[in-house]
DNA sequence: TACTAGCACTCTGGTTAATGGAGTGCTAAT
DNA sequence: ATTAGCACTCCATTAACCAGAGTGCTAGTA
């Protein structure tokens, strides 16, 4: 039960390593003939039996059925990854074209697609990568227009050319004059803030200051606050090469595809996984149950938070089976949220 | 080889109809002494048998081994839904379940959303819908905004609330205040008029009335031109449930289902199918092969477009096996179609 | 002529048994 | 501590078999 690296002498993990290493290009249980041959450990196999039996008791391999070899725990995998791994430098035919795709470019969301579809091509499972959210966006430039039914659309636009919209209620018929002074009103005022400041500043203004303005100011910071109130949060990725996960046979039994399927366009769960990478940075691994959620305890994720102007503002990883090449994978993950990040616009600077 | 109902006496057809009801609700090849006790007719198997071995001779039937009974080919589906099926009413169940949920609403897209996931629900298999594309698409409101570089952000807004946005580079860097006169410009003439025509009319006078223009009016125009040239025109569809057919074991074999999968994500395929119901009206059906891609030889797509105003806009429909209940999935994609176009907010009319 | 009863035949799917291979755990010897 | 050896277990594959289902054909019947 006690799984510290510290039970176990040198050999025991180097066992664990080329066992893991062995099942991750194989597939197959491992036994202990084969392990024998394999490590550089001179060792018999009845000798490596006694370790594997050690190695079951601390939870770190199991057997599928007695007279099988053995294969990694998830805790296996997870001491594999933390201490034993020796990760492999990126191929360079991969890397050039990592770079080649992921240049700056235009259009950020197009790049989030690029992104996406390298993860998956490169390592043949589903790559996913969320839209980066900015916290500190800047308000460029906000507009009004009449709908019917007391209805406005707004559209905002935030950064250098995000466009959002939205369509609020009003009190009454605003008339397409009276929308556009409110516009050009607070875009006097608040354009160039971010967002949150202007949320706040809105709210400051309904609250102490109403005697003193005028109706149509009034008017104009009413809307602004329906505006921006819950500001479409939608957390939301782009995923791709789902279908390179139907090739997977540790993933074919029973519904267990459907349910992962599911889970993607369910989209939520998914969301709160991907979440909780965005607070550490660097590459994070869940590895099969560590996720938390049933549905991928045959699959392991393995993620890292990208960055533009040293902010966090997404991730990205890949998707596949516990069962999967870490030592090329994390790398890889790695620097492609690097490039991803520094390939996106910097949002402009916010005027102080 | 004659493929026609005239080939075919009362009584055949009368046996294929029970024989495809039948395997359509159990799945198993239905054989001889069970059509002679399912069918009205009070025929001995013997004779079954020998009507059978005529369908078979005209591609309507055949045996998966010899013996087995019989299971509809392509064909004999085909024969069925065209003059056999008799189409069950609505569930009122379901009728009432679709009324509740395609009731107008603000937001079209939502709508789209909310249509394919009730097309998948009720059926229990894949729901698609296209984004509606409407042609004769209204001008409501144009606007620039600088970016960086030379180059200028577009926003538009068409029909009620459908807001557009686009990055064209210009000649020369505009300041925000020439920018907004020529979308005020812009606004002022060409307001209200549909798409097209503003784009034929922005043409026409960049060709003919160049040297009557002030430089700021010839920007604008030239702006508009780049902005409304090849115009989004971002076929696009709302899938949902594609998981649902996960379960139909018909498909589970070899790479099916990854590739229909692909197909999903391709788009492109199925976009060419469901564009193929958008000229015909009512509904539509490929079962099988018909469907002209061998990824669909499996499956059958139900289809019906619908309209606004008259005027076809969209396609929706679901897609399952092509052993599926048409008699009612048929009239529900029919009456979805109805209800979805009733839905959707009309677009403003164009003034003449 | 149209239908049907009967029969021989075929194919499937499930069950059983046998076999070989792979790998383990344990014990006793080094 | 390590290892050789051995008995044992489990799996996977194969073959054989049988029952069930259904067919096609033939010959007989209304």
């Amino acid at each position: 039960m006690a799984n510290n690296t510290l039970d176990l002498n040198d050999r025991s993990l180097q066992l664990l390593k080329t066992l893991v290493e062995r099942y991750i290009s194989d597939g197959q249980p491992v036994g202990s003939r084969l392990l024998s041959k394999d490590s550089a450990l001179n060792l018999s196999p009845a000798t490596i039996r006694n370790v594997m039996a050690d190695l079951e008791d601390l939870g770190l391999v199991h057997s599928p059925h007695t007279s099988a070899g053995r294969i990694p725990t998830s805790s296996g995998y997870r001491l594999f990854v933390d201490s034993l791994l020796t990760v492999k430098p990126l191929d360079n035919q991969e890397l050039s074209r990592l770079h080649q795709n992921l240049s700056a470019k235009d259009d950020d969301n197009q790049m989030i697609g690029v992104a996406s579809r390298l993860l998956a091509e490169i390592t043949q499972m589903a790559g996913i990568v969320t839209i980066p959210k900015r916290e500190l966006t800047c308000l460029r430039h906000i507009e009004f227009l009449p709908l019917s039914h007391q209805r406005v659309l707004v559209i905002f636009v935030t950064n250098e050319q995000e466009v959002h919209n939205k369509v609020i209620s009003s009190e009454k018929n605003f008339s397409a004059s009276e929308l556009q002074q409110a516009g050009a009103y607070l875009n006097s005022i608040y354009c160039g803030q971010s967002l949150d400041a202007v949320r706040s500043a809105v709210l400051k203004e309904l609250q102490i200051d109403q005697e003193r303005m005028s109706q149509a100011m009034l008017d104009a910071i009413k809307m602004a606050q329906l505006a921006f109130e819950s500001n479409d949060n939608k957390d939301d990725y782009v995923l791709t090469g789902e279908t390179n996960l139907m090739g997977f046979s540790e993933l074919s039994g029973r519904n267990h595809l459907k349910q992962i399927f599911d889970a993607f366009s369910q989209k939520q769960d998914i969301i709160h996984l991907l979440d909780q990478s965005m607070k550490a940075d660097g590459v994070q691994i869940f590895i099969g149950e560590e996720s938390g959620y049933q549905v991928f305890e045959q699959c392991s994720l393995v993620t890292s938070s990208y960055s533009v102007n040293n902010e966090v503002v997404g991730v990205l990883g890949v998707i596949g089976p516990t069962r999967m090449a870490y030592e090329k994978i994390i790398p890889f993950v790695d620097v492609t949220a690097k490039l991803l990040g520094a390939a996106l616009n910097p949002k402009t600077t916010t005027p102080s």
